[in-house]
DNA sequence: GCAAAAACATGATATATGTCATGCAATTTG
DNA sequence: CAAATTGCATGACATATATCATGTTTTTGC
């Protein structure tokens, strides 16, 4: 059983703002799982009783549209916390989370959560912006995927997947995605995508080096997404 | 300078979870303002400096995207908090707020709140609910967006209006939103909304009279929105 | 290492939706 | 009250994107 006090990525999360007594108390509570890449952390509808930190790898959250689509809502990455909002609002999860890549992470019980945020301000208020920080980012994607072509979608995603998961030593994007993945984040058809990524590879402004992508001119695909 | 111990609004909102003696002290640092139909609150990128609690009322919250078109994140109606989001993050506006009526409001200083947070946890827990709850609904209406159509977004978003806003004795939608603004909730041109509400009109889905809307067949609206 | 499955790719075609143009109705303004 | 502006409505047309079909490449599982 890992140390919380101890582990790095607290850092990066609303736990920073515990007290190492109160991450003592933690570490007794949590519990350590590998998730392998393909499976599911919890899908919609579950009752999660708790949050999950991400210690490390990436995972995609999800939810099924009616037309049978899966939809890629938010990506989560280490020091993130998953289930926040559910257990915040007592409500059973509205999106699905699916293994990215191999992962390590914790679960914290709801009844230990609830302590911290009647005992720590600082550990509420962090949570607080955690979610009004996934708000914003929720509404202005909102406005792309309402108001801009599967072209500007697509450039900017790009841009946001460097930005975010940053490159390898030869310069393709470090989070690998397929087609139908990067398909499902801007909300298009795969063939579509597909098409899109070929005529970007055509232009130069990306490299296609089998399904791994270089961003080769980020300046232009910037401006592509406006 | 009304008492926000008396205040009806009150218990419709996070409010609800403060005692006395935090309403009458919340009542002394409070502005009221009266805002005309069509009345800017306040503008994306706007220095909040606090929330404004709506008495009476209803408006828009928009995002201004790069092609020019004002896209309707959000509705917001009595009782609800406006600028919430912004405060807590300590960022500018990230939407603007618009009049859709003539209301009520009450503008309360961050500094007022910080100090409710601090000393009330059932308070900063009811406004958490709330922001989780946009988040939620941000979330779906993302994947709504991304995945139906616009005659599916159109047929969801008169339920909607429906739902949230109500009828006059008349079954005309209480909430007048123009053309225009439904076009801009649903993310399409304004013609394609004008020519899916005459199609719906034709169908017997829904009555227009004048520029009122009746939801006629509702069962039927549902399922065309899957 | 091979068969089977999944992912990637591209063409042909259909269709939903945007854009441009025009006219009428309703509302606002001087 | 007339004039002007704004909102509503509809047609014609352009185009972005989905869908269907097919082939190739890569990955997976035994």
């Amino acid at each position: 059983m890992g140390k919380c006090e101890q582990c790095i990525v607290r850092e990066f999360s609303s736990f920073k703002a515990l007290t190492k007594d109160e991450l003592v108390h933690m570490a007794n509570c949590k519990t350590s799982k590998t998730i392998r890449k393909g499976e599911t952390i919890f899908s919609e509808g579950d009752t999660i009783g708790g949050v999950f930190c991400v210690k490390d790898g990436v995972c995609k959250m999800t939810k099924l549209s009616s037309n049978g689509r899966d939809q890629i809502v938010h990506l989560v990455k280490r020091g993130e916390l998953l289930g926040q909002r559910s257990m915040i609002s007592d409500e059973p999860a509205n999106l699905s989370a699916v293994a990215l890549e191999d992962m390590q992470v914790c679960f914290i019980p709801k009844s230990e959560i609830l302590t911290f945020f009647n005992q720590n301000n600082r550990f509420s208020m962090g949570v607080m912006k955690t979610i009004c920080g996934d708000l914003k980012q929720a509404d202005d994607i909102m406005v792309n995927m309402a108001q801009k072509t599967v072209k500007e979608r697509l450039a900017l995603t790009l841009i946001y997947l460097e930005d975010t998961f940053g490159t390898n030593a030869d310069g393709t994007l470090k989070l690998q995605l397929s087609r139908d993945e990067i398909a499902s984040m801007i909300g298009t058809a795969t063939e579509s995508c597909i098409r899109l990524l070929s005529e970007f590879n055509k232009l130069g402004l990306i490299e296609l080096v089998g399904k791994k992508i270089v961003v080769r001119q980020r300046a232009k695909l910037e401006r592509m997404g406006e």
